[in-house]
DNA sequence: ACCTGAACACCGTTCAAGT
DNA sequence: ACCTGAACACCGTTCAAGT
């Protein structure tokens, strides 16, 4: 950078996070190196090391700069309701920043920033009668088909998605794969967009709600 | 190696592949360099090349090696009973090679070996009585449920990875957490082991047989 | 106290040379 | 035809030196 303002302590953890956030989301995971981060803020290499400990402390302050993000406004309504916006949310943010997910993956993060959500999962099913074991297993299942829906999206824009799959469904052998070559479009629809993921989403909000009132507690 | 029993050609594909899942399970992804397993295979680094154009290459021939495990036996059986045979072998062979997860983020797999699985899926839905659209739909939903949660699989030994959870929920703010707070034992628990996979399994099946009683095909 | 270049032990891949 | 060392352009991180 030219003529930095504060010669000393110019930078902070969290300006460091959000810079490697914003070329992880540009150039994608194999693009963020310390040395290319350290050149993009006008910095030393070593500075870096300052401020975390390894890359791998960064990789984590970049993915919680990014679930940061994540609103988590409970609207009035229905428990359904509430829990399906909750979950919008949070799959748009996994895919405003795809990278994030990858580098989300080797453990499970525990920060506050994340639990933001959580906890608002957890609310919202304890009200509608949920008990607390089994309003943590809704809020997990709910949140790891989230998740998975998130990873899954091909980094090529949805149409190309789906022609490159059906082309690949359709050079099947058909007395292989009958079931799959009958449906190679209706598949191929299935591997991008917002409608398959809302409607795995219902399902599985059919399935909670069918817990609910097995139970007499809808 | 010593003493190369031929002299061309002794390698296959296969071969490679096997050997570098291999290694990618026993040291995790970041072990996996041409160099390293070219060393392990007792041959030059430049070898490899003659097999695979790059590492890329290789790492999807190395999802095919671990993909190509996962059981396909079709039970007799209620269609619910078929489906969920069939996911709970996604899941323990996801679990077996936990870094597979981790390079098959990239794109969509495609190959054949990977499709079985779907196509077996694909005709259990179907046999139920769900339109092909419908079966596509929750064929993509069951197995991106299936693959979030063995994507979330801690490194750590599920009683290690309960502990830690629960101790920094205990650790949050009461007043900002209450819900979590209360419940950090239940959601420790749900963070590895079979039985919170299952439970959302079920719930998942349950609101696909409410869809197909609601049209009137069960 | 804060910053950083040089150095070390690694990468993937190209290219030209070996047999 | 098949294999491979040397070389190039990169990595993360340690360490000692700069201001």
């Amino acid at each position: 950078v030219t003529g930095a303002a504060t010669p000393n302590r110019s930078l902070s953890r969290d300006e460091i996070a959000r810079a490697a956030l914003e070329l992880v989301d540009a150039h994608g995971v194999d693009a963020l190196s310390m040395r290319r981060l350290a050149t993009e803020l006008g910095v030393g290499t070593m500075t870096l090391y300052g401020y975390f400990r390894s890359k791998e402390e960064l990789t984590a302050a970049i993915v919680d700069a990014a679930t940061a993000e994540t609103p988590v406004v409970v609207a009035e309504g229905p428990w359904r309701e509430q829990l399906r916006e909750l979950m919008l949310g949070v799959r748009r943010t996994l895919a405003r920043h795809p990278s994030g997910v990858q580098l989300r993956l080797r453990r499970p993060i525990l920060t506050r920033g994340a639990l933001r959500v959580t906890e608002a999962g957890m609310q919202i099913l304890e009200r509608a009668g949920f008990d607390r074991a089994d309003a943590a297993r809704a809020y997990r299942s709910l949140f790891l088909y989230t998740f998975g829906y998130a990873s899954f999206g091909s980094p090529l824009d949805p149409e190309e998605t789906k022609r490159r799959t059906k082309a690949a469904l359709r050079a099947l052998p058909e007395e292989e794969y009958p079931a799959l070559s009958a449906a190679a479009a209706e598949a191929a629809d299935t591997m991008a967009g917002d409608e398959p993921f809302e409607w795995g989403l219902d399902r599985f909000l059919d399935g909670l709600e069918a817990l609910l009132i097995r139970r007499g507690r809808a």
